[in-house]
DNA sequence: CCTCCTTGTGGAACCGTTTGCTTTTATCTT
DNA sequence: AAGATAAAAGCAAACGGTTCCACAAGGAGG
């Protein structure tokens, strides 16, 4: 049914080689012959036929992008979706196609992207998060399969990776509310499995020690990346005896929940609890006060993270001195919610 | 390099047909045969090749999803994403792959959606969106190319189509506000050549209309689905001798501009305003205050598109008598944004 | 004038599966 | 015991391209 490369040929009275050749902008075909050719491709409707070049090329153009396991459980969503808009905007500039995939458990991921590269249907992978001790993680790298990490893995060194600067970020973050006047800080974390946790924790801790301030246990709790999780924390910390006067919050949807909990107890946000947190997503600024937040240009993340993977699927012959860690960089954007000064003693 | 078919038969002693059969779970292959192939794929870590099997059964097992022109312009972001979580949930569970394509104008868009499916890998689209005289939905069309649009076409009726019932949804937001006593009501609407302004707007003009209350044409203003368009149309109602006291707004992120005017303005909700917007993104019951909103099961009507196509591509030659328009059902979500009576006279 | 390149094109094998048809082998009938 | 029937497996031709190799024709070099 579909015209096919013959069907073009036999209409332009070349051979089928000929054609493919027309195609490719092989230098030996004479210019008068590939303007018949293209003309009757042109009339008889000719598209080739992807599948069957991928087959016989063993390169499909296209990545997948593997999604947390259940993609609503992890960070926001606004989060994921600034970071595919980078993705597929970057891939589609360099004439590639995008495939989701997600899997309900660590094994139907296993699974998913088994078959996404083992049956060749896909030339890499990015992912989107960085767990410790991902299976997938491993699965990829044993395989040698190229694939680029968002975040960054603890046991491999080795692998394509594109991150913020986390500990930085939060030494940035809490050295702000420090320069506040603030001392008694709290930090609402993300899940300890999550290596971007733990490394804004660090940064946390860095520079509370380097300020001579101590860290109370009680000020941190761990959480998801929901706004549940800032709920919760936030009336932890305000039933607690010497209570924080600022906070670090590892994400903005955390924040929110933070937010939308002081405002029932009626607490005045900076006034009685100053705010600083990370990712800096559209609606930060949006809330009732704008928070305060790391930005750490999510966009541009998913953008370099599809390109670093796309480079090293070309050039996998060459294997040059290719980085392997890039670092984004990222900004505080300072904004109401840590605008508010504490003079201690 | 890859273990292929013929590694496998060769290993089992049986023929690469044989190994396809046991693959397929052909009936006439002995249970014997089958476990023995079975063993040696494990054994050799064989997986099928995609785009082999893709080629000869003219079929691809993934569809595309068709992004917005510039995805940041249209709608919400958390929109999308909800649509897209429902898509790739529900064709994952089918065996299908979700591949997500986009184009910077309708040019591109149309080369893009000619490439995936002239050329032959994907088997179906989904539209997002549905403009008015879309030509991707022509192309598709004329091409008998399955998809499904999520809103709906005015153009065509006998194509695939999920969709609220949006004249009824905005008719039940105005009721809601005529309901508490509300007469002077403004509509913030969206792109014109967006179906599913018109429809909204339509449903606010009849229920207006229905309880005898007139429309005054400085009401109603036109904006993007963005912030800024809330926040603009906010500064003109609240600029007007006599204002509205209250809005029915087309998109909750529209609503997050409106409110965040008022809030700089001093304004309270709902007090000076009352509020009602579209979608119930999972964020409008987060901001202060909540926003009352119509519930259009976003995830469900990805849902649903994925499935209906899905069920498409596979009954194309039974052609039975399926339903082509399908309404997934609206709930209006009351919150504080809307809670305010007026007694009039 | 003969050989050797160069240029442009055709022929055919191959990429890894599927599947209609055929062959082989085993099981019944009578 | 022989022919019929059914079950199991093999053969080979696709699917729609790409690419190595061969080959013809024309021009250059000796």
């Amino acid at each position: 049914m579909a015209v096919t490369i013959k069907d073009v040929a036999k209409k332009a009275g070349v051979s089928p080689s000929t054609v493919s050749r027309v195609l490719s902008n092989h230098p030996r075909i004479s210019t008068e012959t590939s303007q018949r050719v293209k003309a009757v491709m042109e009339q008889l409707g000719y598209h080739p036929n992807i599948m069957a070049k991928s087959l016989v090329s063993k390169t499909t153009n296209s990545i997948c992008v593997l999604l947390p396991k259940p993609a609503e459980e992890l960070f926001s969503n606004l989060f994921f979706m600034e970071l595919i808009r980078g993705i597929v905007t970057q891939a589609n500039r360099s004439g590639y196609d995008v495939l989701l995939s997600s899997g309900v458990n660590e094994k139907e991921e296993l699974e998913a992207v088994s078959r996404l590269l083992n049956g060749r249907r896909v030339d890499g992978a990015i992912l989107l998060y960085s767990r410790k001790d991902d299976p997938v993680v491993d699965f990829l790298y044993e395989h040698k399969y190229p694939f680029t990490l968002i975040g960054r893995s603890e046991n491999h060194h080795d692998i394509l990776t594109v991150d913020t600067d986390n500990v930085q970020a939060s030494y940035d973050a809490t050295k702000h509310l420090i320069s506040m006047g603030h001392e008694r800080i709290g930090f609402v974390s993300g899940p300890p499995n999550l290596v971007v946790s733990q490394d804004r924790l660090t940064g946390y801790r860095n520079a509370m020690s380097d300020s001579g301030l101590q860290v109370r246990s009680e000020w941190i709790v761990e959480g998801e990346f929901l706004q549940e999780s800032g709920y919760r924390a936030m009336s932890f910390f305000m039933n607690l005896p010497q209570r924080p006067t600022a906070l670090v919050v590892v994400d903005d949807m955390v924040s929110f929940g933070v937010l939308r909990g002081l405002h029932e107890l009626k607490f005045k946000v900076p006034e009685d609890l100053c705010l600083v947190s990370f990712n800096n997503i559209p609606l930060s600024e949006l809330s009732t006060p704008p928070i305060s937040s790391i930005d750490i240009g999510i966009y541009h993340l998913g953008y370099t993270a599809s390109q670093v993977l796309i480079q090293s699927i070309q050039n996998d012959s060459v294997t040059g001195p290719m980085p392997k860690r890039h670092i984004i960089p990222h900004r505080l954007m300072v904004r109401e919610s840590s605008t508010f000064a504490v003079s201690n003693k």
